[in-house]
RNA sequence: UCAGAGGGCCGGACGGUCGCCCGCCGCCGCUAAAGCUAUGACGUGGCUUGCCGCGCCGAAGCCUUGGCGAAGGCGGGAGGAAAGUCCGGGCUCCAAUAUGGCAGGAUGCCGGAUAACGUCCGGCCAAUGCAAAUUGAGGGAAAGUGCCACAGAAAGGAAACUACCUCCUGCAAGUUCACUGCGUGAAAAGGCAUGAGGAAAAGCUGAAAGGGUGCGGUAAGAGCGUACCGGGCCGAUGGUAACAAAGGCCGCAUGGUAAACCCCAUCCGGAGCAAGACCAAAUAGGGACAGUAUUGCGGGCCAUAUCGUGGCUGUCCGGGUUGGUUGCUAGAGACGGCGAGUAAUCGCCGCCCCAGAUGAAUGAUCGUCACUGCUUUGGCAGGACAGAACCCGGCUUACAGGCCCUCUGACUUU
């Protein structure tokens, strides 16, 4: 269980985006979720994105809303500590129903929480 | 009841679980500054030699104020268009954006409202509609210039052309009559051609053809005359005005286009909260003040008046970029009542505080009930347009579904 509060960081420096966007990604169903181990910090940080091709500015608010009850509901479980997570919207993310993208960013944070298999 | 016109309003509701942003409250902790003191340090005096008095310093102690952090409590938290960024203002800077002129731009019936407007209200005129109503860049075309495609004879000082009418001359054939013989003469009407004159009524066109229709008139015609319609000029009178208009005169004279140039009148400096101000960090040009020289430069341009700035010397210090703070929300403010006004709107009184984020909060999820559609009547789907970003007043555009008020026309009934 998790009854100690994890603080979740936030990403706000277009810099920070760009850092993360070098790291490891998975695209499960409606969401694409990106790491990279932070050495500066040992917090979990997260941000998320939702382009124009997603919508207007009415529904990339309210997908960038879903995805952070999503990121609040599973990081304390299965972020890593140390690594930045940027959380990226598809073209369905408004659309999927709630227990699913539940279900598509767990399976995306438990594959990203395994060591690569292949190391460059 | 059906069809239609105008205006106003709402933009799902309630609950469970878990969250976000801002403000306030009190508690705890940390921290900064000021103040107060001893069981403290120092100086000095007294004496019974380890106590007392005085002065001063000064906290890890007390107290006051401020800041920050965390658990908690309370309050508030997207729209009618928040949108497009199209107008108008407030506010800020641009070295003063002052006065006059030019250039450029905008507006354009009249009166009112307003901080202002290209907005709103009321009226006038024109067009459309049976009507309620709607629409209108709605000043000037006798200041000037330009343009009027295609078609058409002609697209603008009214003339040329076709066709029409009259007259002169010429031509050849025919008709009739006479003489007579295979021809001659005469006559009237007509044809063709040239010329002169009349007239601008007819000419397929075109958005538009120099008033229209009828009758008379005439060689043919013509406002040539006349009746009606249309038009122009003057205009009693009404209205603040736009304008309306009784009546009179004129046979009728200056086509359209100014979302073509232009003319007239009125208004307008530019850029924008990424404006601007402050703090911190870190690397090259630099900045401030004083003295000196007196000319150049500086609003889109010119002139006037001031104003600012540049060169050199001396002294003293820090600006672009990044991050943070501020600007930042109490205002042409919301609601209610009364009063003025046809209305837009304004005045007074009462009452309230109602988002301030900055990779950007204002929610996510589940259930119930309403609503709409489909339906086998059990249920299954769906929720429009759209997210504050300095703040107001408008305009424009988008919008599922629903509610209310007023008015017009037709039909039916009483």
């Amino acid at each position: 269980m998790t009854d100690h509060k994890i603080q979740l960081g936030r990403l706000t420096k277009r810099s920070e985006f760009l850092y993360v966007r070098d790291g490891r990604y998975r695209a499960i169903g409606a969401v694409v979720i990106q790491m990279r181990k932070n050495p500066g910090h040992d917090a979990i940080r997260v941000g998320f994105t939702a382009t124009k091709k997603i919508g207007n500015a009415v529904t990339r608010n309210r997908v960038k809303r879903r995805l952070r009850e999503v990121a609040r509901a599973l990081l304390a479980d299965y972020g890593l500590p140390g690594h930045d997570y940027v959380f990226i919207a598809r073209d369905n993310t408004n659309g999927r129903k709630w227990q699913d993208l539940l279900d598509d960013a767990q399976k995306a944070l438990i594959t990203l929480s395994k060591p690569p298999k292949t190391k460059t």
